[in-house]
DNA sequence: GTCTATAAGACGATAGAC
DNA sequence: GTCTATCGTCTTATAGAC
């Protein structure tokens, strides 16, 4: 009991450093990141701006900490995409990954100012979705299977998106059973069936 | 020929404002709303501040400008979608109204601080979004056929934007037809054809 | 129609006390 | 770990000359 307990400073410091987090993350979807200001984040917070510095270095920092788990969830999705994988379970993971970041892709994909302020770690956004795309199309394909995969990897992402938002945050089974369906027959064109 | 003959200090009134509006969309949509200042338009254009304060009385009216063509556009998207149009004529006039529209839907789609910055205008576009699904997924629609509409849309709507990246801003004869071929399957299940 | 100069305040970030 | 007070800069917007 001695040496499992944690001490209590270290608690309180990971909570408050959390409930930045959860502000800034609520704040930054609803303003943007240029549009919030760190007394905007202070002041919902009850505390001074001062206080906030002890936690991170600076407003960056604070986006960074942000976008960290979301990159290296996508940048998974990636590799997947170049493994093995059908294309059915990679629209699967898409559709997955997009209701697990559903709250920092409105910030990661949809806010210029972040990605402005986050030069060096965003650029691979774009990398990732075209290797999902090019993943969806397959080897060697024809410019319309191209078109196809641009189509089918829309459907799952902001599909999932727009579903999200209209059932208040939830994905249901259903769902995601049609949503996958949808999308796998927005890749695959009648007259050429391309089994995978 | 003295009647037809503009006064030329009309024209060149609305060029310096055509060309303050030109260089703010690009800056917007790069940087976003919020994190773009008046110096840096007026800087671009060789300009003082105060001279641009001549042409708009704020930064808001510029934003308010600039959307207020795209607005107009999806309004009449939301009528089109009221009206007796077939599930093919909505969604091919999704994609086109898209194409029409990507420089600034960057800015009105994507940028939190803009759409907060326009609190009055701008709630309209979750409603048109709901008509235009709505209108896919026809009267009295089970839930999976409005699953099937959101996935639709998001496959007309995003699959043209994300074409419009990759091919450079134009969009090819083959690209509209694959992409309205594919958001017409998304729609339709196999196993309940529901002809429009 | 455009300029220089400046007002008035918000911004990110720090110093130093407790 | 949090505070008050403040620094220096950037911001939107205006005043007044040309």
């Amino acid at each position: 009991m001695a040496k499992t307990a944690e001490p209590p400073e270290r608690r309180e410091k990971q909570d408050t450093r959390r409930a930045i987090l959860d502000i800034a993350q609520e704040l930054f979807a609803a303003q943007g990141y240029a549009g919030t200001s760190v007394a905007d984040i202070t002041s919902r917070l009850g505390m001074s701006k001062a206080a906030l510095y002890y936690h991170f270095s600076s407003k960056t920092e604070i986006l960074r900490a942000l976008l960290q788990e979301p990159i290296a969830a996508y940048a998974r999705l990636a590799e997947d995409a170049a493994g093995p994988l059908g294309t059915r379970e990679l629209l699967a993971s898409v559709i997955d990954t997009t209701v697990d970041l559903r709250a920092l892709i409105d910030v990661i994909g949809n806010d210029p100012s972040a990605q402005s302020a986050l030069q060096d770690l965003i650029p691979r956004s774009r990398e990732i979705n075209e290797a999902i795309t090019a993943a969806l199309a397959g080897p060697q394909p024809d410019p319309a299977r191209i078109i196809r995969a641009h189509a089918a990897y829309a459907a799952a992402k902001n599909g999932t998106l727009a579903l999200l938002a209209a059932h208040g945050g939830r994905l249901s089974r259903l769902d995601r059973t049609e949503l996958l369906a949808a999308a796998e027959r927005a890749l695959t064109s009648t007259d050429s069936p391309s089994a995978s």
